[in-house]
RNA sequence: GGCCCCGUAGUGUAGCGGCUCAACACGCCAGCCUGUCACGCUGGAGAUCGUGGGUUCGAAUCCCAUCGGGGUCGCCA
């Protein structure tokens, strides 16, 4: 495109250019005055362009570039030179050449800038959010911009060219129970009644398939109002698949193709693992003690509940006695590990509400085999308690080698497994097993339908209630074994985060009954909440199921950011303000008279 | 709701055993400089140390509260 503004961006510019008269426009990233050659690093969002000012050339032009300031929208015309011999700049593409100018026209000026615009300057969150139209400028947000627009054109063009199709559908929802806590949306028309953001367009996308459209997907904006993380802002985008007469494999094989041939093509130079790595539920929890482990390295768990079930140690055969157990991991090479650098793990799982960690470091060297170990080279608060030969057991279990240390925890099932799934990721990072140039994607499957929720003393879906449960286990749904009803429910993580959880869904309107009541649902707020899903699977529903990929978990990866608000334009804080605009904010009286809402003070 | 970290010129930091009401760097302003590219040199402006109390002769520094940002547990079907 060439208009008045632009004949070139500056990056389309290079020696072949040289003697052509040219116009570019841009920000003024850098400027160099010497008194006489004033140099401006032209920026435009494809690159930078050195411009240069000569009084004796062009005299007006230069009095111009002298009032110029950083960040100032110029626009200048002159000629493409190649630069003099020597002065080339090879840290810029068109550091070959430069634009003499002749004429120059500021189009806007700029106030000094509130934070540092470059990327090796890091600025106060808060002053970047406040100002993140200015952070948006910064180098690093444009590359992680371009980014997910790349990715989610190849999200696009991919499903695109499997006949997918990209419906959207509607963000003034509907309140449904259960799950996350709705953002809700007062009615003008109707007093006292409110509208719900959808969480997920589940339900709709259900009812696409019913409709018959077999391959649905959409770019969706979902909302939770939960408390946030590094990774979970209250509004986030998804990848919505939904896709009829499919099975699991179906599933599980899309996603692969997608990520797969989307990695190559979009960051080759990222390792991944194929084929993608799957794991039960139940293989997951016992190895890494949560279900969105980490692939890239080892330090699996092991469980040593039954070597220590009869010992004298007080913490270990309390917590079996309890009907705890007791598991552990060795990091390697860290039997020198000091008191102080012990008491850290400690606190570390206490934290996490684990009553303690028992260590046993291994002390010597590598090469010496666990056979050989002797008592001296063991060290630990619980050593009186063991024989050499039981802390051998502990180590082979653990996949441990001399020079190790074996971190332990004993307690509830669920404590113990949180606590050392986390500390499995410190030590992992801490160790330098996490390598940032990998991505192991992989699938956990298997889920039980139900969990037991002991608060309200009933089962609640691990997922949702929409999930199909496997055929093998009908039997147990039917006698009320609720506990050993297996989901046909697969999750879909990535270096430690779940990505997406997905499921074939029920397309049978009894089952789907069935499910609602022994989750308890009255019978009243079955027919209020989901009569349009029950009526709508008696009229031909299809068998069908879906996922829904977290993008922006995803490129917080591929961008190798530590949190998802730095691949989001406008996010929000961890209290899910926006400092920018300085929302949610009161609103006037006369709209809350509208809505029929009354503030109590 | 719990726990932890941070809050000093526009930005990033130093000062935190009470003797510097505040230092350094970048940025900003002015002057000088014809080849720089993180240009350079000289000079200058700019902070009641997040806010409010308290302790003290004296507080950026100690105590309490509060606000803001971040991390985390709970929570996130």
């Amino acid at each position: 495109m060439s208009n008045k503004y632009r004949t070139h961006v500056c990056n389309e510019l290079n020696i072949s250019h040289t003697g052509q008269t040219v116009t570019v426009s841009g920000w003024v990233n850098r400027r160099r005055d010497h008194g006489e050659l004033i140099f401006i690093d032209l920026r435009d969002r494809d690159g930078l362009l050195q411009i240069v000012f000569n009084p004796q050339v062009t005299p007006e032009a230069h009095k111009i570039a002298e009032q110029v300031r950083s960040e100032y929208v110029i626009k200048v015309s002159g000629e493409i030179s190649k630069r003099p011999e020597g002065m080339e700049n090879p840290n810029i593409s068109t550091g070959e050449i430069e634009l003499i100018v002749k004429e120059a026209e500021i189009l806007n000026a700029s106030k000094p800038m509130p934070l540092p615009l470059s990327d090796d300057a890091e600025a106060d969150e808060s002053v970047r959010l406040k100002y993140r139209y200015l952070d948006l400028r910064r180098p690093r947000m444009q590359r992680n911009m371009m980014l997910r627009h790349r990715v989610v054109k190849y999200m696009r063009d991919f499903l695109d060219a499997r006949g997918f199709l990209e419906i959207e559908t509607p963000i003034l929802l509907k309140s449904t129970p259960e799950g996350a806590r709705d953002y809700l949306v007062p009615s003008r028309l109707y007093p006292g009644k409110f509208y719900a953001l959808p969480q997920s367009p589940q339900q709709l996308k259900q009812l696409l398939m019913v409709s018959g459209y077999e391959k649905y997907f959409q770019i969706a904006r979902c909302f939770r109002d939960e408390d946030q993380r590094a990774d979970r802002q209250p509004e986030f985008t998804q990848l919505d698949i939904e896709m009829s007469f499919v099975e699991e494999e179906d599933i599980l094989e899309l996603m692969e193709s997608l990520f797969t041939s989307m990695m190559e093509e979009i960051k080759p130079e990222i390792e991944i693992t194929k084929p993608f790595p799957r794991l039960s539920y139940t293989d997951s929890m016992a190895r890494y003690g949560n279900d969105k482990p980490d692939l890239r390295f080892g330090l699996e768990l092991a469980d040593i509940s039954d070597l220590v079930a009869n010992s004298e140690f007080g913490v270990f055969k309390n917590a079996i006695e309890y009907g705890g157990i007791v598991k552990g991991f060795a990091a390697p090479g860290c039997a020198s590990y000091s008191r102080k650098q012990q008491d850290k793990l400690v606190e570390f799982v206490r934290i996490r509400g684990a009553r303690g960690l028992v260590t046993i470091a291994l002390e010597g060297e590598a090469k010496q085999s666990v056979d050989d170990l002797t008592l001296e080279q063991v060290r630990s608060q619980a050593t009186k308690f063991f024989t050499i030969d039981q802390v051998k057991a502990f180590a082979k279990r653990m996949g441990a080698k001399v020079g190790d240390i074996l971190l332990i925890c004993a307690d509830q099932e669920d404590i113990v497994n949180t606590s050392l799934s986390q500390l499995r990721v410190e030590m992992g990072q801490r160790l330098g097993l996490a390598d940032p140039n990998r991505m192991v994607f992989a699938f956990i499957q298997n889920y039980p339908l139900f969990e037991w929720n002991p608060d309200r003393n009933g089962w609640d879906s691990m997922h949702h209630p929409f999930t199909a449960p496997h055929e093998d286990d009908m039997q147990f749904l039917n006698i009320g074994d609720l506990d050993k009803v297996k989901a046909k429910h697969y999750d879909f993580v990535c270096n430690g985060y779940e990505l997406s959880s997905g499921s074939i869904r029920i397309h049978d309107s009894q089952l789907q009954l069935k499910i609602f009541q022994l989750l308890g649902y009255p019978e009243g707020e079955i027919r209020e909440l989901f009569s349009h899903l029950l009526e709508a699977l008696e009229y031909g529903a299809p068998p069908h199921g879906g996922i829904a990929p977290g993008i922006d978990r995803f490129l917080m990866l591929l961008a190798g950011e530590e949190n998802i608000r730095e691949v989001i334009a406008f996010p929000k804080t961890k209290t899910a303000m926006d400092l920018m605009t300085n929302s949610p904010n009161v609103v006037s009286e006369d709209q809350l008279t509208d809505l029929h809402i009354r503030i109590e003070e």
